[in-house]
DNA sequence: AAGAAACATTTTATGTTTAAAATATTAAAT
DNA sequence: ATTTAATATTTTAAACATAAAATGTTTCTT
């Protein structure tokens, strides 16, 4: 109940153990700073915004394509399931900050676009979300950048590359 | 609909635009990393043992403290809310596989233990985890170790020290 | 001792997320 | 043409997650 640790904090690292592998610390560090960015973009987000982060994402997307993107692409590039975009869409579209419309030579799928209104909102929004980015991960040299986004680089692709 | 774009796949830093600061890339890239390595976890942990990965968490956090932790531990550990605890923990031990027992001195807590059939449960699991893991991050060599630790490190430290 | 404050947990209400099933459309192969 | 397979989305059920309220316990202050 009082475990005498030599560590400085309490989070998913405290469950390593001596004899962990090298990989599993680094693991646990990672999980751990995604989730303490993760948690802070939430709080924001919702304290200065009254948005969700998934509806944050969403848009997020859209507003890197004009053109829309369908609920495939968007299941896909926010890296969720088909029916969680299908929800966090339904509410979007009721605000009106999206409008998902059939496509043309395609029945099956549906564009979904940014209304003039979810641009605007967004515009304001991305603004502050770009300042606590950096407030978060702005600290590193452009060296240690580098050297990060490499490693990471790597990483992912490993990971995608390996078949369930 | 059909952005062409030079990137290699589609995930979270899809939405990256020309001109953002070189801390969201980093954001998006370690964003990506996490979310695969936890989906493929997650995937592993249904189909080879039948759990979700939020009991094996919480598995793996008594593993690391065999006298016990309360729910509030438990809790900060897990770097979740205490009624997400509370309910992950009443399935556990519906299952068998921890117990939640009163704490002498103190009626407000409870202290949370692997029962036998836990430990045994959790230590079959544990090897295949690691494994797992190491493939997903055990490319990088030590140096790369190290700075990559050094350098959430730093993170970690920074990102707590925000207060909402 | 009494009241106030802090603590530990559970419960409730709401929302998110997933996997899987269901529905429907399109494309490919006989 | 018909079947088959692949695609795109929605719906459903179960699990997960949070915030806030409720309950009960302990500690602090007076």
């Amino acid at each position: 109940m009082n475990p005498s640790s030599a560590q400085l904090s309490l989070d998913h690292e405290s469950r390593i153990e001596h004899d962990d592998h090298q990989a599993i610390r680094l693991w646990l560090r990672l999980l751990t700073c995604t989730n303490l960015i993760e948690r802070h973009l939430r709080n924001r987000l919702r304290s200065e915004f009254d948005i969700t982060l998934p509806r944050f994402d969403l848009m997020a997307q859209l507003a890197r394509e004009p053109q829309g993107l369908t609920m495939g692409d968007l299941s896909q590039r926010m890296m969720v399931s088909g029916g969680n975009v299908s929800g966090i869409a339904t509410q979007l579209e009721k605000e009106g900050l999206i409008s998902r419309e059939p496509v043309p030579g395609n029945r099956r799928a549906f564009c979904v676009t940014l209304t003039a209104a979810g641009n605007e909102r967004f515009a304001e929004m991305a603004t502050a979300h770009e300042g606590w980015i950096v407030g978060c991960v702005g600290e590193l040299s452009d060296a240690e950048y580098e050297q990060m986004m490499a490693m990471l680089k790597d990483i992912k692709a490993g990971v995608s590359a390996i078949k369930d």
